[in-house]
DNA sequence: TTGTACCGAATGAACGTTCAATTAGAAGAC
DNA sequence: GTCTTCTAATTGAACGTTCATTCGGTACAA
């Protein structure tokens, strides 16, 4: 049960890809642990061993990808650069993950508007809070953004980007480096103090 | 399973009610027909009457909202207002219909980030798509937006409003009819011709 | 008297989880 | 260095439950 000491076999390693994967390609619920345990290469009772559930399973991997993705964004923060260019950096970052990495992006769109959600509404990266609360709240402690509730600063601008990386994934057109700018660019022309 | 015949008595009408309040509570699987059969007042067998399975009684439910979302929004819209106004009608109606219909948010945000609208990509509501698409195509030809993919402009503009809708629904804390206009501003001065 | 609407118990498959048994490897004894 | 002991890791068949779906039957209308 203590995660720090097992990961020299890999198998919990194993289960999580095998599980965000699967998930992407079937679903939550078109996704058993049997086939879990088989794309893994493990057997069905060892996922038991590392985790207590199916649903604390899905929990854990969704933390897992929250600290991978705000490692991702904020990797590479130079708080030296002006904050419209570390608000351009943060963007791209975020966008790239999404597009490298497919199967998180789809597990986090269904993670999100899922019951366990509201079920675990507790359990979330606190690495993740930390950093992009962080660099947001300096946004406006700055007056960079125009004067909204802060709280909805995130959510607006993520469901721009998600947008477009929803729509890079889902149809087969390619944006380029321009294309990519010039969204991020309709989100900062909307949210920066005018 | 035809339909239009069997209004009369109202059972394929509480079905689908029940469909959507049950899920909005407790996601796809965790409604099982049993539980949509007891909350219809129905019994189990006549679901089966009126939709083939679990999976396209979901589907048909997914249309059947989309008609009455698109109803919403676009159902005063009127052409002889200045398109920014018509632009600012058809964001509010939609933010309104969605505080009036948690359910129908709920089920929707659910919805399309599943493997359903991957595996039924054609079931759709061809009204809907009919009527926004007119909509951002009239925006478009008359240059009311800055330059972009036309199929971008839909979802960034339904990003921000979704995030909206969901800090209101979720959090407790209203949104004065103000703070909605100045959400809208927002994406107008995103997306409009600079 | 034929067909449609409806019922709800029965069915059977799918699935999460358990558990008794086996193996691997580390720690300690000598 | 080898033997012994103990614990953690692993296995996969078996269990029990849940659930979508079926089906034989009833009621009523045309």
């Amino acid at each position: 049960m203590n995660v720090q000491l097992e990961d020299n076999s890999g198998k919990r390693e194993a289960v999580l890809n095998s599980t965000l994967a699967l998930i992407k390609e079937h679903g939550f619920h078109g996704t058993p642990m049997s086939m879990i345990a088989k794309h893994a290469g493990v057997a069905a009772g060892t996922i038991y061993h590392y985790f207590d559930s199916k649903d604390t399973l899905i929990v854990e991997l969704y933390i897992h990808v929250k600290e991978r993705l705000a490692g991702a964004m904020l990797g590479n923060d130079n708080k030296d650069l002006p904050y419209k260019d570390r608000f351009f950096n943060f963007m791209i970052n975020q966008y790239n993950f999404y597009i490298e990495h497919p199967d998180v992006f789809f597990f986090l769109e269904q993670y999100v508007n899922s019951p366990f959600a509201k079920n675990y509404p507790e359990k979330d990266s606190q690495l993740f809070k930390d950093k992009v609360h962080t660099f947001f709240n300096y946004g406006i402690e700055n007056a960079y953004f125009r004067n909204i509730d802060p709280r909805l600063l995130a959510p607006t601008v993520k469901g721009t980007l998600v947008a477009a990386a929803n729509f890079q994934l889902s149809q087969y057109s390619a944006f380029s480096k321009e294309d990519l700018i010039e969204i991020i660019n309709i989100v900062w022309d909307g949210i920066k103090r005018q």
